[in-house]
DNA sequence: GTAGGGTTAG
């Protein structure tokens, strides 16, 4: 157009600009600017809208900062523009701050604010602003809205409020779009409750159900364990002709980690660039080590580490890691806990399983040597915090503690436990503790873990035969594994825990995750 | 003609 000679009007420059934002082609775009210029269409709002995201999104967030100053009469959509762009590149302080300044935020500026504090991982604060929305805005949440604010409950694993937005929309009938569909399935599959997932999942109609709905499915099934129904689902979805993305493929091998079928894994590997046209790409080829490695295949393992077209990333070196910890390989585990100290020296998990494997073999200098350097390098573990919901209370527990109100009762059953769990074969597996105390401190300590805790919790505040259901924000701790296993089939109880990785469901004795954890 | 939401891996 522009070589033809025909003149650019003021309509049609915001496409331009949007255009090269999409494309990532800050040059064009700062032509173009050049071009408004000289046309004299630098005062028109929506030519500028588009200049203000253009500037934010190509990272020139003083100058987008100028033209929205600049802008003569600026409306909601101006404020929410820069909003947006701050929200997504990370400034979330700017976003606020700016949104407080709105004197009348629409439901694109609430959804931006909302937006953003899921992304930083603040769940309640984004409940929190929903709540004052409803309340206090004048302005009614849309699917965008709650498309977020289900995102929020399930990052919590928190279904309570998440069932409170599937009742609200149910009540104003909105019908689940493709958005609400997989924000449903997520909450559902990520707050434990695998059954509710799925009847979400066979009421999303047809023409909204995704690749990312299949994909949340399959990923909810193999993060409690159950490795052959995400299989089995993954087959289901390419009869119906769907084609499988690098994500639904993850979640494929992670599912059959977690099921231990390691020739599928390996055959689902090799054959996706054929099969779905999916290239390996680094997490697939995290998830394979992974995968070899807990199998104890650690020279295969290794193998593809030294053969992929990748350097190997905090999430190779983390499997290899826990490999090593599972096989007893204290070789392997301080060279990966070595290059994970220079990946990612804040994260206290490292230390903590190579003491683990020091530990089980019995070389106590290494142990020592591992909790003075934590000491030294002002590394603290993270403390181990167990949840448990009953109706819209949330109980807390940590190692030790005795504040609850229930407390007397919890050690009570604990106590109780301890003859039925001993003649089972429990044996307290003092030497994974790292607290710096002494032998028969450390046996008492272990034996009230912040998730047994919980569990005696369970065991006296829901009716015999309930299922209970636990949250951690570590990773189950080996010891209490064994005693839940145990304590699942003494009380005869379904015993859930969501840990920092995945689900256990321990029954009868057993758990889903088939001790691969 | 300008602004906003979803799935994965240690």
């Amino acid at each position: 157009m522009h070589s033809l000679g025909v003149k650019c009007n003021e309509f049609a420059f915001p496409s331009v600009f949007k255009a090269c934002t999409l494309t990532n082609d800050f040059r064009l775009g700062k032509q173009v600017h050049g071009t408004v210029v000289v046309t004299g269409f630098e005062n028109d709002e929506f030519v500028l809208n588009s200049m203000v995201v253009l500037y934010a999104k190509c990272g020139e967030i003083a100058d987008s900062t100028r033209i929205f100053d600049a802008i003569p009469r600026r409306t909601v959509v101006s404020w929410n523009a820069l909003l947006n762009c701050y929200v997504q590149r990370d400034s979330f302080g700017e976003a606020v701050e700016l949104f407080q300044d709105m004197t009348k935020a629409d439901i694109v500026s609430w959804n931006a604010v909302i937006a953003g504090c899921v992304l930083l991982e603040s769940h309640d604060c984004a409940l929190e602003l929903f709540r004052e929305m409803n309340k206090e805005s004048g302005v009614s949440p849309n699917t965008f809205t709650l498309s977020s604010a289900l995102k929020a409950c399930a990052g919590a694993g928190n279904r309570e409020p998440g069932r409170q937005l599937h009742a609200y929309l149910i009540r104003r009938d909105l019908g689940l779009d493709t958005f609400l569909g997989v924000g449903l399935v997520d909450l559902y599959a990520k707050s434990g409750y695998m059954v509710d997932a799925r009847l979400v999942f066979n009421v999303i109609p047809e023409k909204e159900r995704s690749i990312v709905s299949w994909s949340a499915m399959i990923g909810g099934m193999a993060q409690h364990g159950h490795g052959r129904l995400a299989l089995q689902m993954f087959n289901e979805m390419l009869k119906e002709g769907v084609a499988p993305n690098h994500i639904t493929l993850v979640s494929v091998l992670c599912a059959c980690n977690h099921a231990g079928l390691v020739t599928d894994a390996k055959r689902y590997f090799s054959s996706m660039e054929e099969l779905f046209s999916v290239q390996p790409m680094e997490e697939h080829y995290a998830c394979m080590i992974d995968i070899l490695g807990r199998a104890g295949k650690l020279d295969e393992a290794m193998e593809l580490v030294n053969t992929m077209p990748y350097e190997a990333n905090a999430a190779v070196w983390g499997a290899l890691l826990g490999a090593a910890r599972i096989h007893k390989n204290v070789d392997l585990g301080s060279k990966a806990a070595e290059m994970l100290i220079n990946l990612e020296p804040e994260k206290s998990g490292t230390h903590i399983l190579l003491a683990n494997i020091y530990a089980s073999a019995g070389m106590w200098d290494g142990v020592a040597k591992i909790r003075k350097v934590m000491k030294d390098s002002n590394v603290k573990k993270e403390p181990g915090m167990s949840w448990m919901e009953i109706k819209d209370k949330v109980h807390t527990f940590i190692v030790g503690d005795r504040s609850h109100p229930r407390g007397k009762e919890i050690y009570a059953k604990l106590e109780e436990l301890s003859e039925p769990l001993r003649k089972a074969g429990y044996v307290p597996m003092v030497e994974t503790d790292l607290h710096d105390v002494e032998e028969r401190e450390k046996a008492k300590l272990l034996y009230h873990h912040s998730e047994k805790l919980a569990v005696a919790f369970g065991l006296i505040a829901t009716p015999p035969g309930a299922p209970i259901r636990v949250k951690k924000n570590l990773r189950i701790c080996l010891d209490c594994h064994t005693a839940i296993k145990l304590v699942s089939k003494i009380a005869s109880r379904e015993i859930i825990v969501r840990d920092i990785n995945r689900f256990h469901h321990f029954r009868d004795g057993l758990c889903s995750c088939g001790d691969y954890w």
